[in-house]
DNA sequence: TGCATCCGGTCAACCACGTTGACCACCTGC
DNA sequence: GCAGGTGGTCAACGTGGTTGACCGGATGCA
């Protein structure tokens, strides 16, 4: 037992209650999701993701994305951007290509490897939020999403603000 | 117009959608309090404090809290945790005091420039939370609140995780 | 009581990851 | 056609973290 706890209860987390800031459950929750989730990718056999490495994946899933666009999303400066494109150019997950409507850009794109990492992150996320749904039951985590939702569409007019945490 | 918007629209936050990742969500959201949080208090005269420093500052309006304390309340290494406290008392926020349950400790206790500062926080932060309220309702924001808690107090069993983020 | 061990704190070296600034090549609009 | 804006890169650097070694006081046990 360490002096701490003599000298005061060690401190309990109860429900709703307003004395823990916001912006601390935020953070315990996404730590939470976000270390659950490279500690389940690890097991599988995926060792060297880094945090970031989803979103970029997301991203380049739906269309070819430069490191400019990924500056954006995650809120870094261009040079930030650019390693770290390097970094999942060189662990084989994404490709430079080439724009036809650009000759300066060279937008990223997936690879087969970065394919197969994003289909194991989605069903990684599914059990993780499977299992918010069995602990605190399916609509309250929908009332979660959509709180925090709603809260940044009126907050940002609808647009995603970035998303790297300070 | 970017280059981007010419080839997809650009992305829009719908309500409650299953595409966003909670992650993201938690994410967004952490960075905004805190961001808005920072900013306002720049706005009132508070320069040169770091995200950090709120969480300290609470952790030492109950009771002095050593650098050890600090670190796992954070999840950093305690060397980290020491440079957090260096800091801090340099900006005259807390003071080293000493055990006299332990004389190795040097906890740290708030100084009344530290008491100030927490109360501009607490006033800021229920701002903030005022402003959710006002854009998704009280009720709302307390089933975020309530929701992240529980799955909170089901993975961790109670006690607080740490708090940083990645 | 004495000793092995544990633990809070500190020093030092290092490193991951971000930053700013300067620059080039290419695109865009007037 | 040219000025200014933009994607990308190189290089230098800073912040804030890490690991490892260590000291001295606390603790538990024979």
């Amino acid at each position: 037992m360490t002096r701490a706890a003599e000298r005061s209860e060690p401190p309990v987390l109860t429900a709703a209650d307003p004395e823990v800031p916001m912006a601390r459950l935020l953070a315990m929750a996404y730590r939470h999701l976000v270390v659950e989730l490279h500690e389940r990718l690890q097991a599988r056999g995926w060792h060297d993701v880094r945090p970031q490495y989803g979103y970029v994946l997301l991203a380049c899933r739906d269309q070819p994305t430069t490191s400019v666009e990924v500056a954006a999303l995650l809120g870094v400066s261009k040079q930030a951007a650019a390693k770290l494109a390097e970094a999942m150019v060189g662990a084989g997950l994404v490709r430079r290509t080439r724009s036809d409507l650009d000759a300066r850009a060279r937008p990223l794109t997936l690879t087969a490897r970065g394919r197969r990492l994003l289909a194991v992150v989605e069903e990684v996320y599914a059990e993780l939020e499977a299992g918010w749904a069995d602990a605190i039951g399916r609509s309250r985590v929908k009332a979660v999403r959509s709180g925090l939702t709603d809260v940044l569409v009126s907050a940002y007019d609808g647009a995603l603000p970035p998303v790297r945490p300070i």
